[in-house]
DNA sequence: GTCAATTGGTATTGAAAAATACCAAAAGAG
DNA sequence: CTCTTTTGGTATTTTTCAATACCAATTGAC
């Protein structure tokens, strides 16, 4: 039946732009929280007041909603993952960094949700996966390029090839520990083991590129 | 309205254990083609033939039948991850063999779909994730590290954790290459790119576990 | 051959959630 | 202040798909 009043006046009327905004983080949270598919609009809703109407007229539907937010959700979860290094610093040392808070960015709940996401629903939003390498692997191998560039200007690797190795270096921290995080069958490592690991595959790669 | 007759005789009628084969092969494929949430039942009857009923009272429904899948999934899928090597052979030619059947598997069609759906649907169905860790990537790891452990014995290397290491080379052959296949955002590499990944991989490892 | 059990095929039900419709209230322009 | 536009809140429709029901036909045991 009908309610004799349409508008209750419950919710405070925000402005346009104060709603987008809100109702754009509730819908980010939503999604990173569930996943696409499991993620519905009423929840979103509910988390960022308003109405079913304002998504409609305003993205166009779920579907609209969602691939609107792909590339924020991807760049503002990602940040971490672009870096830079200190020129002073030893290979060692920002070698050392750089691992530790990629990893560390890598097993932090917010990105291992929304690589969950990214995986999951890639095959659905080509332009999901596109922004999630673009913004964290592909910048995070960049950052490791550069600095494996910069150790070769100064003699101390031999790496004919830069991109490749970065990206392999971005690889050999997600090894298998970290694919059971993802899979949730153990949890994220703490300090003490990340550490074991970051110096795991520095040392390989010190090593293998060629440091004596 | 109801039909006037009830079975039409279009489809020929299978006996139940060829009727299950054919089920289970069905719902295989679609749902690693689908995943699990968009794979419906109607597709897989319209694949298998039969009826719905046979679904119900064979399985129990879409959950359960796709749980009696999952273990056979990932052993039938994953058996090429499981690896033996040739102790007469060199670390070299054991390590690089080892790492090109495994890329070669883990780039195959069926098993890149496999991995889609495990990474995708973990969440939900932990026995998936777990089913496919232990026939894949650890049962993997577990190889490489025996042949690290022999290695170690006959003083070729110096590798502490052999465990660890054969985590990180598994990790390091899952390079931002693979990721850009898994995401769809590239075709697989061809052999002679294959090659070129696992000539690097084999080679940083090579020195960085300290063959000299 | 007889008959109970199983299977094929389809229709129906039920639930979840997206999409739409609607109306009154608030916001904002003038 | 007045009037148009947008928003809030809710109800309704539509869609999708799993789950169930049902009937005839086939199978297979005896």
């Amino acid at each position: 039946m009908k309610k004799e009043s349409g508008g209750k006046g419950k919710g405070e009327r925000l402005s346009a732009e104060q709603r987008e905004t809100v109702l754009r983080r509730a819908a980010l949270d939503v999604f990173l929280e569930k996943g696409y598919r499991a993620a519905s609009l009423d929840e979103i809703i509910r988390r960022a007041g308003g109405s079913r109407r304002t998504i409609y007229t305003r993205f166009g539907g779920k579907e609209a909603l969602f691939k609107a937010l792909v590339t924020e959700i991807a760049d503002r979860t990602l940040v971490p993952m672009r870096q830079d290094f200190d020129r002073e610093s030893s290979l060692r040392e920002n070698l050392s960094k750089l691992a530790d808070r990629l990893l560390s960015a890598l097993l932090s709940p917010t990105v291992l949700d929304l690589s969950r996401l990214a995986l999951a629903e890639g095959a659905r939003f080509p332009e999901l996966a596109r922004a999630y390498f673009d913004a964290g692997p592909r910048s995070a191998a960049e950052s490791f390029a550069a600095l494996f560039d910069l150790a070769r200007e100064r003699g101390e690797i031999s790496c004919p090839d830069s991109q490749t190795a970065a990206g392999q270096f971005v690889g050999i921290l997600r090894d298998n520990v970290y694919l059971q995080v993802f899979l949730r069958l153990r949890p994220a490592p703490d300090q003490r083991e990340r550490e074991k690991i970051i110096a795991g595959a520095v040392e390989i790669f010190l090593h293998g590129l060629g440091t004596f």
